[in-house]
DNA sequence: ACGTGATTCAAACAGGTGTTTGAATCATGC
DNA sequence: GCATGATTCAAACACCTGTTTGAATCACGT
């Protein structure tokens, strides 16, 4: 029976740890669903039974591989947001500014104890468009107050962008940053372009927020009811 | 035994098709490989062994849900910028023409004959952040050109955009059209904000078009070597 | 020293996986 | 008509899945 509470008293030597290290990698690696116990537990070199023993169930382990991770990187981005708006006094921050609040926590992440939390960012890019279930009980519970929270930050420091507009750029904003988190895999997956300087956390960042800065700025597109009565240039099929 | 020649003379009735439309759809809800042969041919009403009778294996399958869809698509991608260019002369285009070149074929796709393109769509927002080994192997074959070409004309429509830079900011535009290609989903994953006409792919494009035009033409971040000497204004952790 | 509870371990569990087989069915050409 | 090849079908194949079991081992308090 594992001790119900999870005293650091003589706990666990580190299976548990291990497990979850090994868990991350090969969820990054080959996705949840195709990444087995077995490969786990012999990737981290323990026995196959420990990972029911400590987490319960599978489910029960790549939930808590998130939840590790997750929360203190959304609450440093809300404290890293309340300091900003704090040293800002009563004004408005500017959309760069709201933006280096929600990334720089992540480069903070991206150079913990030698590489864990890389990958876990690399799997976390994935996570985002993964469709199991379980990602959609654990992902809301982490970013409803982060999302919230900037939403309403962006939307006072762009007061002329109308709030469905706001909702539509914070998706693609949040797109854009996955894509980015997921390292050039997936744009190496596509074209034979090679980015320089994908290891070098900081230095995307340089580049993701004047890009995205720019989009949530750009100024609001024209006629936007139900259905547009005009297209662009668009003629007949391709 | 299979025919060998594909020919439609007196072909398969519409197994191939019933299968391919199921897969996709279920491809799209629970991802790849969790998603069963017995699944699927319980969807489409077809015998277990018809997906190995007719595609070989589960992997070619997936192979053909792609190849079907996505030759077509970057085709007809191609052959819209070659419009454009055509009409434009000599003169470089603007951004805001090559991401409709790039985007406007999606919207066709999403609506052909009752929803299979928009299924499809999302399916495919999904695939490009997926770790399979088969896309590693299906998504370059397609997209090598269409990266080629589009990387080219935004060269010439944004000359004052270093190489590097450009490489980066067509990676935050993948990430972006992904999203907004896998439908709000990812977004609802994360808030409770529920962005409105998302079904509505051209209201999608007049959102998504100027976002990133202006993220194209935002003004290059400066001192980006290797390593740059100074941050933004980052301070201590958060 | 013994005893107690946490942890490990090898083995087995029931069930699901992709794939193959060989006979049955269908449609066609002669 | 029959023969031929494509397609379907039910059944089985060998293998892998997550989980459970019960004994063995370990670490510790008394």
């Amino acid at each position: 029976m594992p001790p119900l509470d999870r005293e650091p008293t003589r706990g666990s030597p580190d299976t548990k740890d291990r497990i979850l290290a090994a868990a991350e990698a090969l969820f990054m690696e080959q996705g949840y669903a195709a990444t087995s116990l077995r490969a786990i537990t012999a990737k981290a070199k323990v026995n196959l039974a420990a990972v029911n023993y400590h987490f319960g169930s599978k489910e029960a382990l790549i939930r808590e591989v998130f939840d590790r991770r997750l929360g203190p990187l959304n609450q440093a981005r809300l404290d890293y947001l309340s300091r900003l708006e704090f040293e800002a006094g009563g004004r408005a921050l500017t959309p760069e500014k709201v933006l280096e609040a929600m990334i720089t926590p992540v480069v903070q992440l991206s150079r913990d104890p030698l590489k864990r939390g890389a990958v876990f960012l690399r799997l976390l890019g994935r996570a985002l468009s993964e469709p199991a279930d379980t990602m959609k009980q654990v992902l809301p519970i982490h970013y409803r107050d982060v999302v919230l929270r900037f939403k309403d930050a962006l939307a006072r420091a762009l007061p002329e962008v109308p709030e469905q507009e706001l909702v539509w750029r914070m998706h693609f904003t949040f797109g854009a940053m996955a894509y980015a988190m997921a390292g050039n895999d997936a744009l190496q997956l596509i074209t034979t372009c090679e980015a320089d300087g994908a290891d070098d956390a900081e230095a995307i960042i340089r580049r993701l927020v004047p890009f995205l800065a720019a989009g949530l700025k750009a100024p609001a597109p024209q006629g936007l009811r139900t259905s547009p009565p005009q297209m662009t240039t668009n003629r007949e099929a391709a």
